[in-house]
RNA sequence: AGGCGCGUAGCUCAGUUGGUUAGAGCGCUACCUUGACACGGUAGAGGUCGUUGGUUCGAAUCCAAUCGUGCCUACCA
């Protein structure tokens, strides 16, 4: 039988096997309960949609990780545990992937295919490619409910994102207009505040003189962007500012505007208190069209817009020297004119931070054009309560502030992009009137004239309006007649977490929590008495918690990118590493607040770690085989074994290392609960791996040998070991199944097999999880354990200083004053134990502590190994010095604070009683030592 | 310019509301092919917790300063 399970654990061989199974079997998929019934405990989350193009990187792998480990937790502990898939359209990133490759196959590109043609190939491309983020979840042991999986351009969410924009602008939240935007020229596209990278850059701050237009003299202006003086409609100065109070009404003459546009511009000098005095020379131009900041004052003094530039950033000026050029290559251009003229002042270095595209990479433009946007305060507003009040909680703490600070300094959203590839927005222009119609399906005629000759609006939505709606777009809102009652969302919303980076966290997870609020207040919910009611603010809410995760960085620490080609490609470790151990390191590297940093060779210790179970596993089956053969069958209640149900009963004649396991196997699965309850998946994994490893493999599984002798007819203590092995390890793989689904699903139901009993469950993951409440918690058992662990590693740890052969066996002597006998009453286990554990042939009860260097004191016992050897008096008094100083330290230390009337007034009493006990104890150690050391011979 | 975080063993990280002599994994040293496992076992070595000062009976933990380091937000021409 045990030869059916390989010597080493080799994960390919079954994970496959096991992410088909859960799929196949729809383990994982919820249904629809009937209208109005919801479920009494609930785990309801949705996925951060990859993007559809995309592949899974690290960071998808620990968001994975972490939402699969809790909510196969969930599950386990009965809830019902729902957890949403899908993938975003991703609008940039996909266009821009979809005009690659058609550069690449060389044919007609995206303007010769034209829009529908272009969209049809994304669709293609989608349809090819899009299942790829699919197939990598299943590998990573994702439990999610692929019945509910959604793409945010499909049907049912299209129309939900039309419904949503519709009624934002019957709203009045929805408005168009002429702003200044972020630009990317190479897209050509504009992109909101949050899709722009700062970045600090050396450049050049231009003195530029601007002679009065009365002849009378001259202001100098510092720009750091020459090239948009073409665009200049005025020259600001503070009106506080003395300096150039006289200038105020006059006119400037623009320079260059002859070469530049023909006649000579002259602009006027206005006063403004953005001017700063301190910067500069304390004149500033204004170029309405092409600064934000200028656009403002450009409102406030309602001066002329001039637009000089293309949607690629090539300057537009008719009559111009410098029409058609790139602004980089105009701004060259312009210097020399102005140098050569005399204009040009000064040129002084000036490090700023300038704006980049955070898809290209691209200078942004700021430009003038018209866009759509929604006007966000009143949708904060709402957003800053829902969290101030605590419907919505984040963890780690911190973040809370971030998200505050954010939402209360927020700017309109821009939500047009000038894309093809995305939720076009339903609005058509008439051609008669020009004026606007937003409507859920195609007009006919326009709202405004009447007339017929409508054209649909050809930018479409941020990517990031659709997925602001999926909490309640993936449960089916708005619902059939839009009234939003559909069972899911009464049953499901709100979500109960959402689980991310913060990298999102004001792209997705602030605008989920607006668009939440403000479009699932007062729709009606169950009132939990069979009625309805409407939701106030604390129903409304997208998901009652976040938790932020950190960023996985390489192994150096460093950010992952694909420039410096440190990526590491999740499906590549897990090919070589088993998807288990992948993704045991990052959870046990997952605290809250840190990064993590990604290592193989901690994967490798995981690997290792799988290993351990698997082999674990094939004792077991071994075990159980060999109690067959002679007639002791493991006969179990598999309802029992495997967890559900609740039982919570030692088996009779449980012997002292049973009694200890069962107790250490309940105080594990508190802590446990206790850990993934906060998040803390580092602390849940390790106290996994310590029990499993530690615990049970290292001193359960050994002390257990001794306990198998089936050779023996009706041994009870075989039987009952044997059943209780079998129970532990049972209820181990279903602890550690959320973190390691894969090996434990497979050796859990080889278990099973070689008992020869059906599963419980069809999976694992069916079952129930493994609390504190279900097994017996004996304290003196654990008491007895610590001090025979301490007792065996004393023993061996003699054995090596004494250089004891492996092989050989030696007698002990044993001074048990200080013991509780009673932790021992079988005499001859104790041998046993010792004698399987650290090769004691012969145990001597003796009546004085022994001391020397084949003797070992603790608190608890007073041990020594019999054993004629050579003494290397030099190793042995170095040894005692050694010891000696340690004891020497900890004294000075004990007695220090002893001596201090303040510790003992002051401080707590079981601290100054256990300070004391201690300073007892190493002061009898400290003696026994320098007997020890007074009774070397001198050399 | 504001805000947040980090600095503990060679490396990567834990360290709960301040409480006895600071932990884990990997790596390192020595020994061991013992019928689950060499992806293993056993026993070890290794840290004045960035620095300085303060609060306290008591500080890795709280406060201040300082050095180093990472990140986020922002309309400074």
């Amino acid at each position: 039988m045990s030869s059916e399970l390989p010597k080493a654990y080799e994960p390919s061989l079954i994970e496959e096997k096991w992410a088909k199974f859960w799929v196949e079997q729809r383990l994982f998929e919820v249904p629809t309960p009937p209208l109005g019934e919801a479920p009494r405990k609930h785990f309801i989350h949705i996925l951060p949609p990859p993007n559809v193009t995309g592949r899974l990187h690290m960071g998808h792998m620990l968001n994975q990780t972490e939402m699969d480990i809790l909510t196969r937790w969930h599950r386990m502990r009965g809830e019902t545990a729902i957890w949403v898939p899908g993938t975003d359209h991703a609008g940039i990133a996909t266009q821009m992937m979809v005009e690659r490759q058609l550069a690449a196959e060389g044919g007609p590109g995206r303007t010769e295919l034209g829009r529908e043609a272009f969209t049809e190939r994304v669709w293609q491309w989608k349809q090819k490619y899009g299942g790829a983020i699919g197939e990598q979840m299943q590998r990573l042991g994702a439990s999610v409910d692929w019945s509910r999986e959604y793409f945010t351009m499909d049907e049912r969410l299209s129309r939900a994102v039309k419904e949503a924009f519709v009624r934002l602008w019957e709203q009045g939240l929805i408005y168009r207009g002429a702003y200044i935007v972020n630009w990317d020229p190479v897209l050509a596209t504009a992109v909101s505040d949050l899709e722009v990278v700062h970045e600090e850059r050396a450049g050049k701050l231009y003195h530029i003189r601007y002679p009065l237009a009365d002849g009378t003299g001259s202001i100098v202006i510092a720009t750091t962007r020459p090239e948009t003086m073409l665009g200049d409609v005025a020259v600001a100065v503070n009106p506080a500012d003395e300096r150039y109070k006289q200038f105020v009404g006059k006119t400037v003459v623009l320079p260059l505007s002859a070469v530049a546009g023909g006649q000579a511009r002259e602009i006027p000098m206005i006063a403004d208190e953005w001017a700063n005095p301190e910067f500069g020379t304390g004149a500033v131009k204004v170029t309405p069209a092409h600064d934000p900041n200028d656009f403002a004052i450009g409102q406030r003094h309602k001066l002329p817009q001039l637009s000089i530039m293309d949607e690629h950033a090539h300057i537009r000026l008719e009559g111009s020297a410098y029409d058609g050029q790139d602004r980089f290559v105009a701004r060259e251009h312009i210097v020399e004119d102005l140098r050569a003229s005399g204009a040009l002042v000064d040129i002084q270095d000036h490090v700023h931070s300038i704006g980049l595209s955070q898809r290209t990479g691209e200078v942004i433009e700021p430009r003038l054009s018209m866009q759509w946007f929604i006007k966000i305060q009143p949708l904060a507003d709402k957003a800053i309560e829902a969290v101030d009040k605590g419907y919505i909680r984040f963890t780690p703490e911190n973040y809370r502030k971030t998200y505050d600070e954010w939402m209360r300094n927020i700017h309109d959203w821009c939500i047009s992009r000038q894309l093809w590839w995305g939720h076009r927005i339903p609005a058509w222009h008439c051609a008669g009137c020009g004026e606007v119609t937003v409507a859920r399906e195609a007009p006919n005629a326009c709202s405004h004239c009447g007339a017929g000759e409508l054209m649909q609006e050809t930018d479409v939505l941020d990517t990031w309006f659709s997925s602001g709606l999926l909490p309640f777009t993936v449960f089916g809102w708005p619902g059939e007649g839009g009234d939003a009652l559909t069972a899911d969302l009464a049953a499901f919303y709100p979500t109960d977490l959402l689980v991310t980076g913060f990298d999102i966290l004001f792209f997705w997870v602030a605008r989920m929590i607006m668009l939440g609020c403000h479009f699932m207040l007062d729709v009606p919910m169950p009132d939990g008495k069979g009625g309805l009611r409407a939701r106030t603010l604390k129903d409304a809410v997208p998901f009652r918690e976040v938790y932020i995760h950190a960023l996985v960085r390489d192994a150096e620490r460093q950010k992952m990118s694909k420039t410096k080609g440190n990526v590491i490609d999740p499906i590549d470790v897990i090919t070589k590493y088993g998807t288990d151990a992948v993704r045991f390191t990052l959870a046990s590297q997952a605290s809250p607040g840190t990064d993590i940093a990604f290592s193989e060779a901690r994967t490798e210790g995981n690997r290792a770690f799988a290993n351990k179970i698997w082999n674990a596993a094939r004792f077991l089956q071994m075990q159980i085989e060999r109690g067959r053969e002679a007639g002791y069958k493991v006969t179990l209640d598999a309802q029992a074994v495997g967890g559900n149900v609740a039982a919570a009963v030692l088996p009779e004649g449980a012997p002292l290392e049973t009694r200890w396991i069962f107790a250490r196997l309940s105080a594990v699965c508190g802590e446990v609960a206790r850990s993934l309850n906060g998040y803390r998946f580092d602390e849940a994994a390790n106290a996994v791996y310590q029990f499993f490893w530690g615990e049970f493999c290292d001193w359960y599984v050994e002390l257990v040998k001794l306990r198998l002798d089936f050779a023996v007819a009706k041994n009870d203590t075989a039987a009952v070991t044997l059943e209780s092995l079998v129970k532990v390890f049972d209820a181990a793989l279903r602890l550690l199944s959320p973190f390691m689904p894969f090996l434990t699903e497979e050796s859990w139901q080889a278990l099973y097999a070689s008992i020869g009993v059906s599963v419980p469950a069809k999976s694992i993951a069916l079952t129930r999880y493994p609390q504190a409440e279900d097994f017996p918690f004996d304290e003196d058992s654990i008491w007895a354990m610590e001090i025979l662990k301490e007792l065996i590693v004393s023993i061996r740890s003699l054995r090596k200083e004494m250089s004891i052969p492996e092989k050989e066996t030696v007698p002990v002597q044993i001074f048990f004053e200080r013991v509780a006998r009673s932790y021992f009453p079988d005499e001859a286990l104790l041998l046993d134990f010792l004698g399987r554990s650290a090769r004691v042939a012969e145990v001597r009860y003796v009546e004085t502590p022994p001391m020397g260097a084949n003797a070992r004191s603790t608190g608890a016992f007073d041990v020594a190994v019999v054993y004629e050897r050579q003494i290397d008096v030099a190793a042995e008094r170095e040894r005692l010095l050694k010891e000696l100083a340690k004891f020497d330290k900890g004294l000075q230390a004990a007695e220090r604070q002893l001596g201090n009337d303040g510790f003992v007034a002051k401080a707590p009493a079981h601290i100054v009683e256990g300070l004391k006990k201690q300073a007892a104890e190493t002061r009898a150690l400290k003696e026994k030592a320098e007997a020890a050391l007074a009774a070397l011979p001198v050399e």
